[in-house]
DNA sequence: GTTGGCACTCGCCACAAGAGAGTGCCAATC
DNA sequence: GATTGGCACTCTCTTGTGGCGAGTGCCAAC
């Protein structure tokens, strides 16, 4: 019926699918009598045990002891996804649904954490989503109150809408007025200045002279620091995690924890979304690909997401490496669209 | 030696003190004999054993069946905390050490978030603590700033140097200078007020008059609701989940899942820190006490934190019944008042 | 190339036996 | 009367054993 093609026939592809699927089903390692019946090949358990063997031989697959079925192994799973997989799209209903999800008039905020949590409950792992970068925020204003004596709420507005505030400390008391001609004057002089450019242009001022606003213009700094921090070690939002404890390859306390913990540090998961930022599209880890240990029995699928045409973000989720990535995939593609498209409006 | 007192001998209060003290280090049901060394008496394992029965019968301890040590019973803590337990304050080096995380110039959110990783990582619990409320906060200025056609940027800045910001739809497109007018009229006019006031009289003016401000204030009865909302279904910020996972007693996964979903819900953990905003100081509930299921076998311990003599909040640790309260408390309370203190300035 | 047969390998489970820890009770002791 | 040593008893935990079931690899036959 079907012949060999260049080194793995039609069959073996066949098969490794169906193992696959089987496997990420039910949990357990799938036997050549199992397979036997689930591919619909009619073919008897003893010549899948030899097409078994020659994928084992190819790395796809491996017994996790002699008397076992086969899982699939990390280079399996990628096979599957690169080459077996074709990815269909989510009916209209369900992107209708989760659409009804990002309604406009809500912060970038609210809808970064809607979008979480719609991909940790849609796919029932954890989800995850940067926070948007503002790489091209401009200065818009910035507006200083007095609180008590010596101390100011100094408050920053960019041109995205995204607002950053933070108390300061002045060396001596300033009054309302005082602030008031402080804010007038930062305000009127970087209006619609990139913020990279606003901080440095205070940087040389404030070398040169050491002006009676001292004070403010370090504030100013940084704030304006500060929102372009959060544009580089970025920030994500997470959701779902409980989901993990589902899986019983995660179910060891030890991996639990290290996961968990992995998720609170943040580092090791934003240097992975990360590398997500460039390839121009769904992106995947699975297993050990991610290199780190904490993340060796996971997956991670991942999509950036654009406003204007231009990356700001990535999101994906999380899960154990036994995931349906068929399924998986498109949701978190068209989570990135639909979150992209939210956004948008924002700017 | 020593001689009952009322229904509760001296001695047996001593044993159980001690037997509490083992259990909680080591995790073990505690025996006669292991006692009988650590009580420090030069009593025999018989004589032990006739007291444990008693503290058996009194309902302090049990035994998990025959032939275990004993373990305490939640009467047990409660009798060992309520009038077994005298807490010695911590040492000043310790709190000093603990101040030096409280920094000023940090916002109310930096702040708080400190103190639940100071907790955490202290007591190597689970660190919470609530937000602070804001029942005094006087409406200060609102500021409207045009960002696409249609939509516009709302902040909100209360007198205790809470900003809020959301964006909001118009019926037609607003420029700069209607904009500007309307910051200006509502800022004047409300400036000082009681926000809950100030959502009164918009809601009256409103029915009264359909101005042309009418989106205008619509958004700032939102924002103003959205103020003195959160103030009463609180959120809280918690710290260190994952320390409990090293607990033997929670190490199941089907606990640990629920656990964590009740963290992540926050409404139980929520009413139950209510409860304890009115007790004035240390309250702890241990293992069923909570009333919730899922913290069946946990305690929390947690301390009320003011602000101007002026309780807003409510702070603490969630661990395994089975901890050091007598360690854990006075770190609780200095948390308590170093945030307390903190916080003060801010306003 | 495909198939049935067969010996073999493991993991899993139930069961039994033994060790260890701790109890309760009782009679002897201080 | 409180305290103690002794003793039988109970219960858990560990270890070892044997059987069962699932699945494999190989081989000879088709």
């Amino acid at each position: 019926m079907k012949q060999p093609t260049s080194d793995i026939s039609e069959r073996a592809q066949h098969m490794l699918r169906v193992l696959i699927d089987r496997y990420v089903r039910e949990g357990q390692p799938v036997g050549s009598r199992t397979l036997a019946r689930e591919a619909g090949l009619d073919l008897s358990p003893a010549t899948i045990r030899n097409v078994m063997s020659d994928l084992e031989e190819l790395g796809f697959i491996r017994a996790p002891h002699t008397s076992a079925g086969r899982v699939p192994t990390v280079q399996g799973y990628r096979f599957f996804v690169d080459t077996l997989l074709k990815v269909q799209p989510l009916d209209i209903s369900s992107v209708e649904r989760m659409r009804l999800e990002f309604e406009p008039e809500r912060t970038p905020k609210d809808l970064i954490g809607s979008a979480s949590e719609l991909l940790s409950g849609i796919t029932h792992l954890a989800g995850v989503v940067t926070l948007p970068k503002h790489e091209h925020a401009l200065f818009r204003r910035v507006e200083f109150l007095p609180l008590s004596e010596k101390r100011v709420l100094a408050i920053l507005v960019t041109s995205e809408g995204e607002v950053q505030n933070r108390i300061i400390t002045t060396d001596r008391q300033c009054n309302a007025s005082e602030l008031q001609q402080a804010s007038n004057y930062l305000s009127q002089l970087f209006q619609g200045k990139d913020l990279a450019a606003v901080r440095s242009t205070l940087l040389a001022e404030m070398q040169e002279e050491r002006s009676t606003m001292n004070r403010m213009m370090v504030t100013a700094i940084q704030m304006a620091d500060q929102v372009l921090e959060e544009q580089q070690s970025e920030d994500y939002v997470m959701a779902g995690q409980t989901n993990l404890m589902e899986f019983q390859e995660l179910c060891d306390i030890e991996k639990l924890r290290n996961l968990f913990d992995a998720f609170n540090q943040k580092r090791e998961i934003l240097h992975l979304l990360d590398q997500c930022v460039h390839g121009d599209g769904i992106q995947i880890f699975i297993g050990e690909e991610s290199g780190y240990q904490t993340l060796d029995e996971c997956s991670m699928v991942t999509a950036p997401y654009q406003v204007d045409g231009e990356v700001v973000g990535v999101l994906g989720v999380i899960g154990p490496t036994r995931m349906a990535y068929e399924r998986v995939i498109p949701i978190v593609d068209a989570t990135a669209r639909l979150l992209g498209a939210a956004l948008k409006h924002k700017d």
